[in-house]
This record gives C-alpha cells, sequence and structure tokens, in this order.
DNA sequence: CCTTGAGTTGAAGTGAACTTCAGGTTGCAC
DNA sequence: GTGCAACCTGAAGTTCACTTCAACTCAAGG
C-alpha cells in the first residue's frame, strides 16, 4: 500500500477523474504497471506527472504540448526537482504572456467603457493579428473543468 | 452601400469568418434583414455586436452567456453608448477576477520551481476548489482561434 | 442571355478533452 | 468459496465553436 497506488488511489490523490487518467495513459501523459490481473499500478511519482499535467493545463497548455514536454524529461533516471523545477519554467513565459494579454485587454476594455465605442476600427482591443494564435480550433481554457475527485457508480 | 452590410462586407470587416457569422445568428448573437432574394443584410450596429462577441470571448466568456449579456441590452431602442459601456463593464470583473487568478499560478508557479515540489498536497498551485469553476466541459480558451477574414472558395 | 462571384441551406465533420456505457474480470474480506 | 466493490476494455457519446460540403439561388456586368 506504500508501494503503488490504484487508479482510484491515483484519482482520488489528485483529484482526477479515473477516466480522464485512462485517457491520459492513452496520450501518453503518464504510465502505470500492471498486475497479473492487468490491473493499472501507478508509482508514487506519477503523482507528480499527475499533477504537472493539471498545472499545465491552467496555464493554458494542450495535453499534446504537455506530452511532449514530459517526453523531455530524463527516462533512465527519476526525474530530479531539478528537472521538474526546469520543466516548469518553460511555462513560465507562456504564463506572463498570457497574463499580459489579458492586461492589455483590460486596459484596453476600460477604455472602451469610457468611450463606449467598442470600434472595430479604432480599439487595440479587437486585434487579431498580434495574439499568441493558439493555432487551429480546440485550444482550451485556462481554468480547469471541474470535475473533482468522483468516484461515479 | 452605406445602408447594411453583406455578409461578406461584415466578416471583412469584422475579421469574422462568415460561416462563423450565421453560426452566431443560429445561437441569436446577431440578425440581419433579408433582401427580396433571402441574403442577409446586416445593419451597421451588428458590427458592434460582433466586436462584442469577439472581444467577450477573450474574457473567456461562452457565447451562450455572450448571448444572454446581449438578450439584456433594450430592444426597443438602439443600444447606446452607455449600454455598452455597461455591458462591457460587467465583464471587466470577470476578467480581473481571471487575472488574478493567473498571477497567482505563476507566483505559486515561482514557488514550485524554486522547491520542484509540484506536491498536490502543499502547493496552492493545484487546488480544484478556489477556481471560478468553468461549468461543464467545453469551456473556452481565453485566446481567439485565428481564423481571420477568410473568404473561403 | 449568360456567366461568374457572392450568397443560401441543412447536414455532417472537426478537434480537444473527456465521459459514459456495456459487458466482462480481479482482488480481497468474510 | 462467495460476494461485491473496484477494476478492465473498446466503442460511442458529449460539448463548444466552428468549418466544410453539396447542391442550389441571386445579383450584376458584358
Amino acid at each position: 500500500m506504500h508501494e503503488s497506488l490504484t487508479i482510484g488511489q491515483l484519482s482520488a490523490r489528485s483529484g482526477v477523474a479515473q477516466s480522464a487518467l485512462r485517457y491520459y495513459e492513452r496520450l501518453g501523459l503518464i504510465s502505470a504497471e500492471r498486475t497479473g490481473g492487468n490491473q493499472r499500478r501507478y508509482a508514487r511519482t506519477e503523482l507528480r506527472r499527475v499533477a504537472f499535467v493539471r498545472i499545465s493545463q491552467q496555464v493554458g497548455i494542450s495535453l499534446e504540448e504537455i506530452r511532449a514536454a514530459l517526453d523531455s524529461l530524463p527516462s533512465s533516471r527519476a526525474p530530479s526537482p531539478d528537472d521538474w523545477a526546469a520543466l516548469s519554467r518553460t511555462w513560465r513565459e507562456r504564463l506572463d504572456e498570457r497574463i499580459k494579454l489579458l492586461g492589455k485587454l483590460r486596459d484596453d476594455l476600460d477604455g472602451c467603457i469610457g468611450c463606449g465605442c467598442l470600434s472595430l476600427q479604432r480599439c487595440t482591443l479587437y486585434n487579431p493579428g498580434d495574439t499568441l494564435a493558439g493555432e487551429g480550433p480546440g485550444a482550451r481554457l485556462v481554468l480547469p473543468r471541474r470535475d473533482g475527485p468522483v468516484t461515479p457508480s
């Protein structure tokens, strides 16, 4: 019980639904050993991976990008705190960019509230050019969906 | 040519694809008169509505919520700048909240980079409780998708 | 009149991130 | 050894915000 976690335990501890965990596994974000009876047993280090995934999602990173980032972790040795720190640092920039963008939006919105214009031409508000374009459809919200540690059924 | 806009013109001026404009109409976000030959003719005021929609999306509001907001505009008289300003102000709070949340995420991320922990238990980072929970699946990214004034075909 | 570009429709497809479901298997406590 | 919660799988469904498609009509210039 100290060695590894069942999917139910990992779900409870991480607050991520079991179905999501299986989904993450299919995408190669996390992995698990199997028991003789084919049930998943997660190493405790997977908790950290799940945490990283959820945090990254809040930064606005897609699962595919997260997978790529996680792939850059050393696979030979167990990732050290420094490895995680380095990985997290790469999101820092994205987060800053996003915050700056929203700040600009707020300022512009204030300006527009002042004049009530909402003019597409004059406002810097509506300027599709300089956004860090989230490619294609399906880029996701910064906020996590609320699903909690549901153990359905 | 000064009275009303065709869908092509509205698309060009707003930077929103024609298909999206028709979609918005189905959702009740915008509306149009029709010519004898059943073609849409948009009043110039629709430009402002489209602007409001896109700006609101950047704030992270769903189309359904935007529709509800637009429905609160006076339908008898033409919406005044003040009406638009009031409407925009309601998003201000959301935007602030979102910015604050991301700021917190950044600070926490810095803290975690420091210690490399990414601990679900200790970090304030991973705290599903206090988010302004984007209900259900499908809440969307703050960033607009880049589609530009495409006039396909 | 004819062509051509712009417009129309409803239905179906897309992509991300999941969830749900049906039907079956495991693990553990009693 | 039996009962039952917890687990397994693949396939299909869901939501949002669109886009794409096919098949058609309209408007305007030559």
